[in-house]
RNA sequence: AAAGCAAGCCGGCCCAUCGUGCCAUUUAGGUGGUAAGGAAAGUCCGGGCAGCAUAGAGCAGCGUACUUCUUAACGGGAAGGUUCGGGCGUUUUGCGUUCGGGCAGAUAGUGCCACAGAAAUAUACCGCUCUUAUGGUUUCCAUAGGAGUAAGGGUGAAAAGGUGAGGUAAGAGCUCACCGGUCCGGUAGUGAUAUCGGGCGUCCAGGUAAACCUUACGCGCUGAAAGACCAAAUAGGUUCUGCAUGGAGUUGCUCGCUCCUUUUGUAGAAUGGGUAGGUUGAUAGAGCUGUCUAGUGAUAGGCAGUCGAGAUAAAUGGUGGGACUUGAUGCUCGUCAUCAAUGACAGAACCCGGCUUACAGGCUUGCAUUUUUU
RNA sequence: CGGGGCGUAGCACAGUCCGGUUAGUGUACCUGGUUUGGGACCAGGGGGUCGCAGGUUCGAAUCCUGCCGCCCCGA
């Protein structure tokens, strides 16, 4: 499942971050990147599972209708799913990643891919220091 | 044909490809099917469903308010009544028609009605009329007082029915006619009411109930985060068993034995509660389509066909191409090319019935206007 | 999903329950005075679609209805 899906540039459920003890731990204890107009933080877990695990985030603040914040998750899981491959190979660690829209415009997809590439290119260069410090 | 108003309907197409949820199938790859709305929205009403409460009734609280009907129910809807406003027709101030807005009770009681005004629920400020006294220039006028008066003036949103005639010292439903009001009765209607006849001038007399309130009717409370079920790890509860241990008795002492509403520790087993998490609730229903019957209609009933999302940190997106619409630019002005808008409002969250609000564009029907043709 | 509150001058608030005088207070702003000048102080002044739209009423910031925006609470 985890190999056809690094190759088949799926996004199924599996690679999906739920449960609240998770959010909370991650949001109480992970690090961040900001790249406008995106946030994203990450925590490294080693051992309980099998693949990186994304949520999106877009606040209800920002945008009244629910179109625009559905809109806009879809468009962020989309160049997630095209771009995933930039973190690397299916080794351990994997990550815990929150991805949340700061901006209060909504913007076409092809702006948001840029800046998500950008911000992937960062988390594998922490993975890669991380690696060099356990070795 | 054009622009306008009203009502109703539609409201985003096609292909390729990479992906998402659910279902089916399959040897685990995969394959096939299916996937947001008319408002899914606001959460303003009403139900279903679930748990809890509950003998019955009343009080309190909340809601509704012309009538009849409709419905599971409604503050929704239909038909009707009445009144106000607009348009049209007739005709002349009535009737008809159409569109829209209202609708229990103000003689059951209480409160309030600022400012202005003499007076705001009761009144004599100016005025008008008669009269007494005094004075004068003795027809008449002035001053002071008494009586009558609600016609006129002025104030105000509002001043005890309107118009006309008679009447009078001046006036007044004081009297009369008409209109309006109210009460009683007849007739028509299920009814709101309509209409006819008669009585009432003590016609008892303002507004406000989206002030308290009265009357009638309805409503138990909570809300899918309801409720039901399964249940890891850790800690702890209860019971049983083994071992160790504390106290009392037996005894001179120790062991042993017996007892303790069984002290404490430890090991094992069983068991209930219950957290994370999961399953269910939860998608075939007051369903949809067609047709027939009943009814003015909302709607109801029969028959036939049909299954159209079921997510849960929450499924529909990306890319390329083609139609179509709109806008801009270019010019060899064509129903051509290029570029842009990827085209309104907006995303199911237990489910239905309504209401309200948002909405680019298109289509249909009706109404009246202008131009062209016959 | 459910519940509650707020919206009044540039800013922070009264007034709303129980409708009626010019919608008031502080601060900010403007003018003048005071000072060598500034601050502080004193005097005067301007500034309001009372969130929007309907309705009830003679009269609405206030009562009723529907919208819009903001904030808070409940797992």
């Amino acid at each position: 499942m985890v190999d056809s899906g690094r190759f088949r540039l799926s996004f199924s459920k599996e690679e999906r971050l739920k449960g609240k003890k998770n959010i909370e731990e991650l949001f109480k204890h992970g690090s961040s990147f900001y790249l406008h107009p995106l946030l994203l933080k990450y925590r490294s877990k080693a051992a309980d599972v099998q693949c990186n695990q994304l949520l999106v985030s877009v606040p209800k603040k920002k945008f009244k209708r629910a179109v625009d914040r559905n809109l806009l998750k879809r468009r962020i899981k989309e160049a997630y799913r095209v771009n995933k491959n930039l973190l690397g190979d299916d080794t351990a660690p994997f990550f815990h990643i929150a991805l949340i829209y700061l901006d209060q415009k909504v913007l076409t997809y092809s702006e948001i891919e840029l800046k998500l590439i950008e911000l992937l290119k960062r988390l594998k260069n922490q993975k890669n220091k991380e690696d060099e410090k356990k070795n």
